[in-house]
DNA sequence: TTATATCGATAGAGAAAACCGATAGAAATA
DNA sequence: TATTTCTATCGGTTTTCTCTATCGATATAA
C-alpha cells in the first residue's frame, strides 16, 4: 500500500472515471489503473466494480476509501507541520543562561526581540554552567548563555561580547579616593563570593590571583548565593567584590551605600557565549537571537566583532 | 512522502538507532538513512538530531511521529478491512427476488444457508423483474432471482432450475375429474391473471396462447396483486390459473377449495436464474448461495444440472 | 447495419526510485 | 594508538513507476 494509491483511489473514487481521476493526479490513464489494480491485487479485494461505461464502488471499496480520506489528511497535517516549522525562527527556542547574566541581559533583550522577530518564542531557565551543559546534552535545551570557554566536545559555541568586571564596594571604603584600582589593591582586600558553582566565583578568584585553598580556609561561612545577596553583603561592610558589568546598570550607587567603578586592569572581564550542540538544526535561529542581542547591549561591553556597532549605525542610515 | 518512509521514522524513534531500526524494517542501514535523508530534505525539517553515539527525536520530529503513528494505524485497518472481506462469503449478500417466487422458494433456503455458512447474511428484497434489473444496474442489489430469460447486456445469469405451472382451479371444476389437463382444455377456461408488471402473468398467456389484445378486453378489471389474491379469487370461483409449483407446497386443496394439480404440458414451466452484473466482483459468494439453494429445493421443480440430486447423495454417504 | 467515439485494460520501453554491499569519516573506548 | 561503533556516502543492481501506443468492448450516430 502507498500513499500514492491511497490518492488514486480518493480521484477515482470522487470522479468516478478513470480518465479524469488520472488527469487530476496528473499521471496517464494507464498508470493510474495499474496501480489501482496493483492494490487490489495486494489487498485481494475489488475496490472499483468497472465497466465501460460506469465505475462503482464496491461497499469494502467505501469502507476503504473513508480510511483512506483519513490517512490523506494526517498526511497534509505532517505537511504543514512541516512548512510552519520552515521560519527557523518559529517555535519556541529553550534558553538557559547563568544566574549572573540572566537578569541583567534578558531584560535587555525581551522587548527588541518580539518587535524584530515576534514569531519567535523563548523559553528560559536559570542554572549554575554544569546544569545547563547536562541539560545541553540531553536535549532539555536548545542553546545556553554561559561564560566561556567551557570544553565540551559536541558542543559549539558562538562568542558575543565581553563583560568587563566591576569592583563593588561600600561608599566609606578606601577605595572611593581612588581613580584607578589595580591588582596591587584587589591583593589586600577581603573579596566576598557567590556561592560554588557559580563560575563568577572561580574567575574572580582568577583575576584577583586567589588560590582555591587559601580562600576555603579565610571565608568558607561567607559565600552569597546569588549576586543580589553579595551586594547586599558588601553594602553592610562585609567587603567588596567583583561583579560583571550588566550587573552594575542600576543606579546602585546612591541607592544602597555601595558603590561600583570598572576595574583598570586588561583581562578582568568574562566572555560570554551562546553553546550548542554541534548537531544542532535550527542554528539560524539561534543566530538571529543572537543578532537581535547584540544591537541592544549597552556600550559596557566590549562586543566580539569590533565592527558590529558601527555597522549597525551605518545600516539604519540606509 | 511515502508510507514506508513514515515506517522507518517510526522504527526510529522507537529503537534510537539506525542499524537496529533498519533490521527491524528489514532493508539495510544505508537504505534507512538515505529514505530518511530524502524524507527530512522533503518536508524540509530535521526529525532526529544524530551524532555518532545518538539518535534524538526533534520537538517536530515528536509532532509528525504522532501523525504517521495514526496514518499506519489507519492503514493497518484497511489491511484487516481487506483482510476479512477475504472470505468472499462474508459480507451481507443483497438479493431480490421476484414476489411469485420469493415467498416460497426463501423459507426453504434459510435456515439451511445459516447452517452451512453461518458468516453468510443475506439482505433480501421482493420486486417485480423490472424493478430488480434496475437495481441491479444501479448497484443497489448484488443478484436478482429472476425468471429468465431477460435481455440484459451487461448481466450475467446462473441458471437454476425450471419450475413447472400448476393449474389452480376450485373443487367443483370439470377438472377435478380429469386425470391430464392439455392446452386444448386450458383454451375454455376464463384464465385469472396476476396483476401488469408479473413476469408470471405473461408466462401464463403464454403457455396458453392468449394475446395480449384479446385479454385486455375480456377482463381487464380482474388481475390479482399477488399470488394469495389470485388464489382467493380461485376459490370464489371467478375461474382458474396458473401457479408456479413452489407455490402450491402448501395444503391448499383441502383448506380453501382450490385444487392445483401438474398440467401435462411439456414447456408449462418457468426457469429461475440467479442474475447479477457481469462485472460483480464476488460471484464465488453468490455460487455458494446458489448451490444451498439446489441442494434445498424439493423434487416438484427441475434442476438444470440433473445430475445434481445424485451427486448430493453419494456426497453425503463418503 | 456500419462507422465513430468513449472508456478501461494491456503491452513494451524508458526513467525513476529503492535497495544493497563496501567503505569513509567521526567519535568513543580500550 | 588501535579498535569499535555509529551514521553518511558511493556505485551498481533491481524493482517499480510511468509513459505511449494499442486493444477490445460498448454506446452513439449515420
Amino acid at each position: 500500500m502507498t500513499l500514492q494509491e491511497l490518492k488514486y483511489i480518493i480521484a477515482v473514487a470522487e470522479s468516478r472515471h478513470f480518465g479524469r481521476a488520472a488527469e487530476r493526479c496528473f499521471v496517464s490513464q494507464p498508470t493510474l489503473s495499474g496501480q489501482i489494480k496493483k492494490l487490489e491485487e495486494e489487498l485481494g479485494v475489488v475496490i472499483f466494480e468497472r465497466t465501460n461505461r460506469s465505475v462503482e464502488i464496491t461497499p469494502v471499496g467505501e469502507a476503504i476509501l473513508a480510511h483512506a480520506r483519513q490517512i490523506m489528511e494526517q498526511a497534509d497535517t505532517i505537511q504543514q507541520l512541516a512548512q510552519a516549522q520552515q521560519d527557523p525562527l518559529a517555535g519556541p527556542l529553550r534558553i538557559g543562561a547563568i544566574p549572573t547574566l540572566s537578569p541583567y541581559l534578558m531584560p535587555l533583550i525581551l522587548l527588541p526581540l518580539t518587535r524584530q522577530h515576534p514569531q519567535m518564542k523563548l523559553v528560559l531557565s536559570e542554572e549554575l554552567t554544569d546544569t545547563l551543559l547536562e541539560r545541553l546534552r540531553n536535549h532539555e535545551i536548545d542553546a545556553a548563555l554561559l561564560a566561556t570557554p567551557v570544553s565540551e566536545g559536541e558542543l559549539d559555541s558562538l562568542a558575543l561580547f565581553d563583560e568587563p568586571f566591576w569592583i563593588a564596594y561600600p561608599r566609606n571604603h578606601p577605595f572611593y579616593e581612588k581613580e584607578k584600582i589595580t591588582r596591587r589593591d584587589l591583593d589586600k582586600e577581603n573579596l566576598l563570593l557567590l556561592a560554588e558553582g557559580h563560575c563568577l566565583a572561580r574567575q574572580a578568584m582568577e583575576v584577583c590571583h586567589i588560590r582555591e585553598r587559601q580562600r576555603q580556609g579565610e571565608m568558607a561561612d561567607l559565600r552569597a548565593s546569588s549576586l543580589e545577596t553579595l551586594l547586599q553583603l558588601v553594602g553592610a561592610g562585609f567587603g567588596c567584590t567583583l561583579v560583571p558589568a550588566l550587573a552594575m546598570r542600576g543606579s546602585w550607587t546612591t541607592d544602597s551605600g555601595v558603590v561600583a567603578q570598572p576595574l583598570a586592569l586588561p583581562d578582568a572581564s568574562r566572555r560570554v557565549s551562546l553553546v550548542f550542540r554541534h548537531s544542532y538544526p535550527r542554528q539560524r535561529a539561534l543566530r538571529a537571537f543572537a543578532e537581535v542581542m547584540l544591537d541592544n547591549l549597552p556600550n559596557t561591553v566590549q562586543l566580539v566583532d569590533p565592527g558590529r556597532r558601527a555597522k549597525k549605525k551605518t545600516g539604519r542610515k540606509q
